[in-house]
RNA sequence: GCGCUGUUAGCUCAAUCGGAUAGAGCAUCUGACUUCGGAUCAGAAGGUUAGAGGUUCGAGUCCUCUACGGCGCACCA
């Protein structure tokens, strides 16, 4: 248990006990400043604002009534209404001692777990992934890995894995729009063509290109394009097989670029595995009362979130995305028992997601909807992030320049390195640095990319994230450890202290990070850890003093297990030596 | 027009659902290499948090208005 934790039962009982009616907050949080402490809580100033009573009168009260654990200061008021706490050495030790035995190191398990589907990436059959995907993927891919963390916890949780929250990772693939009636065209009329593996993408994003074109051009050919896609859906066995072919094609691609990323799903199911069910959901809807026929099309009306009303069927009988979309809530709260399903989007789908939602309670869907959704990448226009040529940079060619960059780098900071090394490490370190880059900006905001910023090794980086995590595992190999010592921790130095006081913070920021949706705060926990590791490398000697040598080496290792489980928690792999 | 969202140091970003003197990195300047890995560390400088009101012990954070930007508003996804 963190230390903040221990001090926040305390302090929250004492809050229960006096003032029942207060909502529950979190009381006791870090000093921003630590010349005020290490913890304080606002708890007296809020009391007295509901009360009305002196804030200062409460805050002494406070001070006399909450005893802080063995081996802290007395705390002392402050400011308005301060109550400031401070940790004494062998508390911080004792702390550790708990930290080391936790295999979750620290962090805290549910007490409510769920079942939550989490759909996330979803690209579109027939279309290179580009970097419109890579916010949903390694978003989704961390919220994945943070809530299933958060309750499985490493070792102790296959035990309580019934504790945990169960989560399946999905991927909703566009695999059944009206951009096939289209490719379908273009593909036929060039007489059906065989589709190379190598560059299959490219192939069917030409004849898409191209079907578009015409179909644009030539209302003729629009017509085509539609009856192409009509045949599609009523199953013409010929045009079935030709998108079959699109779709496995594709699929490579994005297995592909999956196993580079390290991010894998529970289910891949497509829109088209919802065809059949969307008739049966509007005819529900219908007969509900809550859709209506309006000039020929189906749609659901609801003026508090917006005139416009919700198209859920063409006037041509043709359905939408949002029909799609309520026949897969239905399926993932029936079939895959979800408690909850988060959408993982960019940020211009947030009113889709408000109809689509109060749709489907009205309709009586029991599982909590969330949208997680996220700003747009920009280059350094400040426009949306564009390749060379002007379309949508591909996150293969993405992926490919990390690696160049990375390359480059190591080679003139490690001309040392085999050949075969070098490319491993060049890997690793350009998709850990796309990685971290990219969670590290709030998601809610559109940020600016830049090769410099994101290969860059200093500040807040992968880089030097990893970096700090290196020494650790150097260190205890100089040590000749292959793990680190179980220890008791002796605090002897102000910034081992500091350090030790940040370790044992990690189960806050995963579970803020978690409880956020936002996987940007561990990234400024890691960074801070990092930092701090760096200065205490800079004063402490770790391996020429004999009395500290066992204390030191266990906070070495412990730094270095939570650098690697955090940067995990974010889907980013560490390295022994770089 | 309606709605969503944003504006913090020259640049790129933080700030734990109202807490103490708004923090980092880059860029600029100054130091520390007989190193447990210098891909590091120490320090300087840089701010009326877009502007104006309001709410209160306390506002970058909440409310109102204004300015500027991004995005979305049936028969695409």
């Amino acid at each position: 248990m963190s230390l903040r934790i221990e001090l926040e039962q305390i302090v929250s009982a004492w809050a229960a006990r006096n003032f029942p009616d207060l909502p529950p907050e979190p009381w006791v949080r870090p000093c921003t400043d630590e010349r005020h402490g290490h913890f304080q809580t606002h708890l007296a100033m809020v009391a007295a604002k509901a009360t009305k009573q002196n804030p200062r009168e409460l805050a002494e009260r406070l001070c006399k009534e909450c005893f802080p654990p063995e081996g802290w200061e007395k705390p002392a008021v402050a400011g308005a209404g301060f109550v400031n706490y401070r940790v004494g050495p062998e508390a911080v030790g004792h702390a550790l001692d708990a930290l080391r035995r936790d295999p979750d190191l620290g962090i805290p398990k549910v007490t409510k777990p769920e079942t939550i589907v989490i759909d996330f990436s979803s690209p579109n059959i027939a279309k290179a992934m580009h970097v419109g995907h890579i916010r949903s993927t390694l978003l989704g891919d961390s919220l994945a890995r943070l809530l299933t963390r958060t309750l499985l916890g490493d070792s102790l949780a296959r035990l309580l894995t019934r504790l945990g929250h169960r989560v399946t990772r999905v991927n909703h693939l566009g695999d059944w729009g009206t951009q096939f009636g289209k490719l379908l065209l273009a593909y036929r009329a060039a007489g059906r063509p065989p589709i190379e593996s190598d560059r299959a993408i490219d192939q069917l994003e030409e004849f898409y290109k191209q079907g578009h074109q015409h179909a644009e051009s030539d209302p003729a050919k629009m017509e085509q394009a539609r009856a192409e896609l009509a045949a599609l859906q009523v199953g013409d066995p010929e045009r079935l097989q030709d998108w079959r072919l699109f779709c496995e094609k594709s699929a490579e691609h994005f297995r592909r670029i999956y196993e580079r990323l390290d991010v894998r799903f529970d289910s891949v199911r497509g829109e088209s595995a919802y065809h059949e069910d969307l008739p049966g959901v509007v005819q529900d809807l219908l007969d509900k009362d809550i859709a209506e026929t309006s000039q020929g099309a189906v749609v659901v009306r609801n003026p508090e979130i917006a005139e416009e009303p919700y198209l859920i069927r063409k006037s041509d009988g043709a359905f939408l995305y949002a029909t799609t979309d309520l026949a897969a809530i239905r399926y993932r709260a029936a079939e895959l028992k979800a408690d909850r399903i988060i959408y993982v989007t960019d940020a211009r789908q947030q009113l889709h997601f408000r109809w689509l939602f109060d749709t489907a309670r009205r309709s009586g869907c029991q599982a909590i909807l969330e949208h997680v959704w996220f700003g747009t990448i920009l280059g350094p226009d400040r426009k949306p992030l564009k390749s060379r040529d002007g379309t949508p940079l591909k996150l293969i060619d993405l992926l490919h320049e990390a690696r160049e960059r990375a390359r480059a780098i190591l080679q003139t900071k490690r001309p040392d390195l085999s050949p075969v090394d070098l490319e491993t490490k060049a890997d690793l370190l350009g998709i850990a640095s796309l990685k971290y880059a990219d969670q590290l900006p709030n998601r809610n905001l559109d940020y600016v990319f830049t090769w410099e910023k994101l290969l860059a090794f200093d500040g807040n980086t992968a880089p030097y994230i990893l970096n700090a995590y290196v020494r650790t595992r150097s260190i205890l190999r100089k040590a000749g450890l292959q793990k680190r010592p179980d220890a008791p921790v002796k605090i002897s130095q102000l910034e081992e202290e500091r350090l030790a006081r940040i370790l044992l913070r990690f189960g806050d920021a995963v579970e803020l990070a978690a409880a956020d949706r936002k996987p940007h705060h561990l990234c400024g926990y890691l960074y801070e850890l990092a930092g701090q590791y760096h200065r205490f490398f800079e004063a402490c000697p770790v391996l020429q003093l004999p009395a500290l040598r066992d204390s030191r080496l266990t906070l070495v290792g412990l730094t270095g297990e939570i650098l690697r489980e955090g940067l995990s928690l974010l889907g980013i792999p560490t390295l022994e030596e770089m």
